[in-house]
RNA sequence: GGUGAUGUAGCUCAGAUGGUUAGAGCGACGGAUUCAUAAUCCGUAGGUCGGCGGUUCAAUUCCGCCCAUCACCA
């Protein structure tokens, strides 16, 4: 790759974007995937010395955001900021973390993602980007108006995106799909031919409307002109695009002459949780339009910030069309494959229209599948940031996993549980680590901790080489072929040790210099691939800098070309991943109950139920008894401590009842607050009996009654509350 | 439905402009060793390279069809 070769001699100016999570749901393992790869090649650049700006942001706009709130009864921004702030927690330990991390004065936490700044596209800096891009846009005569039909919900009077419409499948009648394709036969339609087609937000049959729309002429010859040239590119090597995504392109934009390229509707109407557009009352900027431009606002707001703490980086350097041109600035972007189009149509179209620089490389990855299969909560593979810190997992365990599979290309990747406990133990602890750990200890007892060097010469040149071999790995981010070659290079050592027998050496008191020559080799092995695992392992690599080696700093590229000359005592640096722990994790993501009985512990509630079914055998009831207790499934909307309660908390839940046109929820006090968290109830669904008499209590009203398991002899602890299958939705009758 | 990607040992993956016995790591099995409470080293077994057909002296590699998985069709 050219890139890596002129990178010897020149310094890059990087601005570098990992894609924006929205605002709506907690990191999971699949997000993970961007960050963590996105991560370990800026981690690479910054060792070798490049200037690199690593910008990230939330992206907290649109109608699905601004419904949620509405449901958790706060108020958009406040919904916004909450989740800002678990998305810095997941990512690198909180905002805090991050901003002493960048004074120099702490650590990252969370996954070590090293953003130089996290900000949030709900931000001025974002709107004025979006306001400027959009007048330039229209100075160029590249905005256009015209009507548009679309569903509107006339009870909750806004307009309905088409994912918020249901209805019976014109083809084979199931209920409850979707606006383009059945799930059960698999048709495809249109949102206007369902049947009995009604409002997700409030239950009403949608109405058409005509309204007023925004759109950014894309079919416009200079558009498709200009992309043509932008997709394809001159590129030698990758250029701007993969090749894989290159060719989606060509797909997508056709022959010359096609015209394909239709115009994107860039607004939407009020209510919108979003940006007013200029002087257009009433319209907002739809959330894909800000979205990306969150880049741009999140790169300001860090040069503010930079530039109060004395450092000064040229913004316009970086995002200026003709400034970026002369002063060989790149901007790459990681994104997912899903968000392609976005990324190498509207985006570079709109900047390259209205002054601002295209991007210079767009890297797509593909999906995460856990086990071979989509990521399920009900298998508990649909694994959270959080759960997996929460137990206390290593990140680097993860990051390792992640750069040995990740290979550059747009191929979904496989996250497989035994694999990855296998793949960690082996390589990180049995070859890596062991290296240290195994020779060490020599160093300290015989010869105080010096390394000494019978041929320096020639074990510099072996770390030279695979310097140029792994570097040219991570520029072209197949990370895979990084981590094969590096424990290539590490099984090379451990045979090298083997081979000369230094526990045997050690014995003879003639033969010193052999057994210093060969341990010290053995070190200088170990310092080399911590180097080279930098960007992948940068907390265990800063220990074996800063402890083990006693350098000042952490690694950068060019101690590649040093000689280490002592050791301190070695401390232990990594723990293998104990299999009990994958089940830990996959148990705390399971949301059914019925796949929640397959863990170890109901050997004792096993015992128990014959005795329990026996004595209700007496009691039979009819069906008709049954039939009069209304159970159904309900949404937990809200959940909150209630003061001056021991045991109780204070639901408010979703049972898909309605009032007025307005949702209308249950207020139901449950005596569950000793097993629960009322944060981690909010969002989940659960089964409530709904006829129940409503009893004054006296914190208020208690409408109904949440069902929850527990051991009645007490032989086993715990609280259990229950948990349908997914897809239940709130409200449906439990029979 | 259309388009594209993927399908190689038990697992995770390399690789080949078509050409002698298809590779690695892990796992399994056998042996060695003990510096590494955080092991390693040596060796063995395992694959008709998703299925069927075609082109060819020769295909797992090229072509067609089929099956499976995934994505995109704004």
């Amino acid at each position: 790759m050219s890139a890596s070769t002129s990178a010897q001699h020149k310094k890059r100016r990087l601005l570098v974007t990992s894609a924006l999570p929205y605002a709506n749901g907690a990191i999971h393992l699949g997000h993970l995937v961007e960050y963590i790869q996105t991560d370990i090649w800026v981690r690479f650049q910054r060792m070798q010395g490049h200037e690199v700006h690593y910008v990230g942001a939330d992206d907290q706009h649109g109608t699905p955001i601004m419904l949620r709130a509405e449901k958790e009864g706060l108020t958009p921004r406040e919904l916004v900021g909450r989740v800002l702030h678990e998305h810095a927690r997941d990512f690198f330990g909180g905002l805090e973390a991050q901003a002493a991390w960048k004074n120099g004065k702490g650590e990252l936490g969370g996954f070590l993602v090293s953003f130089d700044n996290y900000h949030e596209t709900d931000s001025t800096e974002n709107r004025s980007f979006c306001e400027d891009i959009y007048q330039k846009l229209q100075q160029h005569n590249l905005i256009a108006t015209r009507s548009v039909e679309q569903f509107y919900d006339p009870v909750k009077q806004m307009f309905l995106p088409d994912r918020f419409i249901k209805g019976e499948c014109p083809k084979c009648g199931a209920k409850d799909q979707y606006g383009d394709s059945c799930e059960v036969c698999g048709a495809t339609y249109a949102p206007t031919e369902l049947k009995n087609a009604y409002s997700v937000v409030s239950g009403a049959a949608p109405e058409r409307r005509e309204s007023e729309h925004y759109f950014f002429r894309l079919s416009a010859p200079e558009c498709e002109s200009f992309l043509r040239q932008f997709t394809q590119g001159s590129g030698v090597s990758q250029g701007v695009l993969q090749n894989e995504a290159a060719n989606k392109m060509k797909e997508w934009l056709g022959a010359p002459g096609d015209n394909k390229l239709s115009d994107w509707d860039i607004s939407r109407d009020a209510p919108y949780f979003g940006f007013e557009i200029p002087n257009a009352p009433g319209k907002f900027f739809y959330v894909w339009l800000d979205a990306p431009v969150g880049y741009f606002g999140s790169f300001r707001n860090y040069v503010a910030k930079q530039k109060a703490l004395g450092h000064d980086i040229d913004e316009a350097a970086f995002l200026n069309a003709d400034r970026a041109a002369s002063e060989g600035t790149e901007m790459v972007h990681f994104i997912g494959k899903d968000i392609l189009y976005f990324h190498a149509l509207f985006w570079p179209a709109m900047l390259e229209h209205s002054g601002y620089r295209t991007p210079t490389q767009i890297n797509a990855h593909g999906f995460l599948t856990v086990n071979g299969e989509k990521m399920s909560k009900s298998r508990g593979t649909f694994i959270t940031a959080q759960s997996y810190l929460d137990l206390k997992l290593n990140p680097e365990w993860l990051r390792y996993y992640y750069a040995a599979k990740l290979n550059g290309s747009m191929e979904d990747i496989d996250l497989n549980l035994d694999d990855f406990v296998a793949r960690v133990n082996s390589d990180l602890i049995g070859k890596y680590i062991n290296i240290a750990s195994r020779c060490a200890g020599f160093i300290s007892k015989f010869f105080n901790g010096d390394l000494k060097f019978t041929e320096p010469q020639w074990l510099i040149s072996g770390a030279q080489s695979s310097r140029f071999l792994v570097g040219e790995s991570y520029e072209a981010r197949d990370y895979g072929k990084a981590i094969r070659d590096i424990m290539a290079a590490a099984d090379r050592i451990n045979v090298a040790i083997a081979n000369k027998e230094p526990w045997n050496l050690a014995k003879d008191e003639q033969r010193r210099d052999e057994l210093h020559d060969i341990c010290s080799r053995a070190l200088h092995g170990f310092y080399v691939l911590s180097i080279l695992l930098q960007p992948v392992l940068p907390r265990t690599s800063e220990r074996v800098a800063k402890e083990l080696f006693g350098l000042d700093r952490t690694f950068n590229w060019a101690d590649l070309e040093t000689l280490p000359t002592r050791i301190n005592a070695y401390n232990h640096l990594l723990t293998r991943i104990d299999p009990k722990q994958m089940t830990a994790l996959v148990d705390a993501n399971k949301e059914s109950l019925v796949n929640t009985t397959t863990t170890p512990a109901p050997a004792v509630a096993a015992q128990a139920a014959p005795a329990k079914a026996a004595a209700s055998d007496a009691a039979h009831i009819s069906i008709d008894d049954f039939t009069k207790v209304d159970l159904r499934i309900a949404r937990i909307v809200s959940a909150e401590h209630v003061e001056g309660a021991d045991k109780l908390l204070r639901l408010q839940l979703d049972i898909g009842e309605t009032e007025n046109g307005e949702a209308r929820y249950r207020q139901v006090f449950a005596g569950i607050k000793s097993a629960y968290d009322p944060a981690t109830l909010v969002g989940r669904h659960t089964v409530i009996v709904a006829n129940l008499v409503p009893r004054k209590m006296k914190f208020g009203m208690s409408e109904g009654m949440v069902l929850a398991a527990s051991d009645e002899s007490g032989t086993t602890p715990g609280l259990f509350i229950l948990s349908p299958d997914t897809g239940a939705q709130p409200g449906m009758r439990v029979k």
